[in-house]
DNA sequence: TTAAATTTATTACAGCTCAAAGTATAGAAG
DNA sequence: CTTCTATACTTTGAGCTGTAATAAATTTAA
């Protein structure tokens, strides 16, 4: 029975894979001055326009607080701003400054051109292959959703 | 084409694993009160016996910097001691100690057990193509790496 | 031998990350 | 109106993480 070092294996490769994800948000850091976290809630909130803390926490994968702590950052250098609700004041709406749509323009890919170039030169349905297994890893990972979920659903014909 | 939408998908789906990579990180801390990145530590003193932090490091993935946060805390609890190098002095060997093997004995598996029940059912050639993917991302998310790499080398017949 | 370069580990610093506790607001029930 | 409960966000506390700057020891070169 193998699966085991199959664990193992996964382990060591999740290890290696966050690590080099840390590594690369340095790299983008010294590009264009904001971490990769960063840069996905500023483009979270290009993307849906005013949008609440839950929203944009749910859309890019973090928690509430992390999130906060990220928009502390952000608009300490005015790249964003916060908007009470009006209605509902317990709300805030993050809304993208002229300064943080200009920031926005000089972000870099987030994922590291060797990367991306050998993504590339890959075969379609190696891709696939690779991004389903991402999907399935993540999907078992994710120790909330108890089902066996629909999956399979790839290539979902969807902006950027 | 499509590349650029699988992109942002292979980003999306690393932030969700990395995500639940950390909660299970607190999930085991609540267990027996120790992170991820500390059992990975004491294992690798455990497997290495005395080791210096550059094999830590090395061994674990991360930098050196983080492996001597590390061994501070576990060295606070009494986990490990270090042991200066005889010949060359720069050298800092870490140790287990009887607690630290103690202690060793109470972590609970690193993957949820979800991942690992899921993971299992999984047939052996699904496994290998989970496994295999993974292994080429972490690979081509290595910047440092220039190179094209072996790869495909899979099933390593070695212990645990 | 002395000076320079290299290696090994640590410290300082900044940011990410979460759970849990706290704050403020809103809505419902009495 | 008051109290209870739920919601939305923020704060707090602790650990992880890497780079850059040190510090200490060793090795190499002059």
């Amino acid at each position: 029975m193998s699966t085991p070092q199959h664990l193992h294996d996964v382990l060591v490769h999740l290890r290696r894979i966050i690590r080099a994800t840390d590594l690369q948000s340095k790299r983008v850091v010294k590009a264009c001055g904001l971490t990769i976290p960063q840069i996905m809630v500023l483009r979270s909130i290009e993307e849906l326009g005013d949008v609440t803390v839950r929203r944009i926490s749910d859309s890019v994968s973090l928690s509430q607080a992390t999130v906060t702590t990220i928009l502390n950052r952000l608009e300490d250098r005015k790249y964003v701003e916060r908007v009470r609700g009006q209605k509902d004041k317990r709300i805030v709406n993050a809304r993208l400054t002229d300064l943080g749509m200009q920031i926005l323009e000089t972000t870099p890919p987030l994922l590291h051109e060797k990367f991306i170039n050998e993504f590339d030169a890959l075969e379609g349905w190696e891709q696939t292959q690779v991004l389903s297994s991402l999907q399935r890893i993540a999907m078992m990972m994710d120790a909330e959703s108890l089902d066996a979920a629909p999956l399979l659903v790839i290539n979902s014909p969807d902006a950027q």
